[in-house]
DNA sequence: TAAGTATTAATAGTAATACTATTATTTTTG
DNA sequence: CAAAAATAATAGTATTACTATTAATACTTA
């Protein structure tokens, strides 16, 4: 698995960059230190100064890749999806009991990722942080429908899309299989955040996993009689 | 019930603002035309110099009332999540059925707000749009932790923590009331934004609305022999 | 290898943001 | 009516989020 990932180039709608970050050495310092830049000081307070500051190059060098710290977010969480996206399709690819492979798709999008692919400049537990984070304000902009209809969500909504459809594999009867796939989806970023900033408001820990309380819940819905 | 509401003063933690908007015709002017203009430009876009502007007020009086727009979105969305626990309350109170109770629980926190409360100088109509597209934005901040620990987020924890209790009511058994409730709360207002923005990743629409869909999935957890 | 072409760095500058401080004016209230 | 409180006006600052221009460096190919 890590060494077929190490290969890996997600593939990025390529309006979201002016200059692809992975085409040179800057480039990939941009993407590099600016994961790490974020998830130190919050994506508010991060600045394209700060982030020349950190990598020793100035400011206006940045600006060629990306035109403003939104489409370097953008930037980031795509990659990050795309990175999740081949995980799920790559490890369920070969399971053929629909139960089994709707399982395993939950547990790759709910769990915390936990290991970095050393060789690459991209932290991906950072990453997840920073996704976790931040990813709603990616969205949450009165740009969302032009952006949306520019391809800058397609990585994240095909993601949705496969969950959706291995929901359908289970139980082709089940109403809101689109909306229980972006339920976890999202709901796995928001319970992480509990977790970690609001205790009370989640049954998550250390024991009990979103991965847990999600596979329970989807499977509680799917071939389900109160369903009929 | 519009004639109780009529009268309804949301508690809201006092260091959220310098000095009670309730408390004059300028405070109730400031959360009056912010509403509106949050909605309008978006609260990204949002400053309180605009806001003076659309007032005809002087920008630093507007400083004398909130310490910085952020305050003021964690005000208005604070004071809506007290209203909507009070007609959580008031409109649960009565029933002794305790599906029946959990249902129109879940009814009140997924729908639309569609009355406006029109002698108030607040549009819960509008407040009820803002809360959908930037509420997590008050709290995916860096200062989370502290200002939690300082009550900041208080009403919306009740709220959850009352949707809690009421799972447990209909099933005690259950294993993640905690999670389903914030999951119910916050993914409805996800579920609302999906339909309005991102229609393929929801079977959200005219027909079935977030209602329908969360009262399926919260039932289809509880006294379920799946789960035991 | 010289010349041309990209790429990056450095510098400077602008409009807007997010405030703070001071003073003047108006309103409220005791 | 006088004092106190509230608001408005003005000015100012540091930072942000850029754009534009020019200089320096590296890379490429005739």
């Amino acid at each position: 698995m890590k060494y077929i990932l190490q290969d890996l180039k997600v593939n990025i709608n390529n309006n979201i960059y002016l200059k692809d970050p992975e085409s040179s050495t800057l480039g990939k310092k941009i993407v590099e230190f600016s994961i790490l830049l974020i998830d130190e000081i919050g994506f508010d307070s991060f600045t394209f100064k700060k982030l020349g500051v950190k990598i020793g190059s100035n400011e206006s060098s940045i600006y060629r890749y990306f035109e403003n710290k939104h489409k370097l977010l953008l930037y980031l969480t795509s990659w990050y999806w795309g990175w999740l996206e081949y995980q799920l399709v790559f490890t369920t690819n070969s399971i053929s009991d629909a139960k089994e492979k709707l399982t395993k798709a939950i547990e790759i999008i709910t769990r915390t990722t936990k290991e970095d692919s050393s060789f690459s400049h991209i932290n991906e537990i950072l990453l997840n942080k920073i996704v976790i984070n931040e990813y709603s304000k990616s969205y949450l902009t009165k740009e969302v429908d032009s952006e949306n209809k520019d391809g800058y969500f397609s990585i994240y909504k095909r993601l949705v899309n496969r969950i959706k459809d291995m929901i359908k594999e289970v139980d082709g009867d089940y109403k809101y299989p689109t909306s229980l796939a972006s339920t976890v989806t999202e709901g796995a970023l928001h319970q992480h955040f509990l977790k970690d900033h609001f205790s009370s408001l989640t049954d998550c820990d250390e024991k009990i996993t979103p991965t847990t309380y999600f596979i329970n819940l989807v499977f509680n819905s799917l071939n389900n009689q109160k369903n009929d």
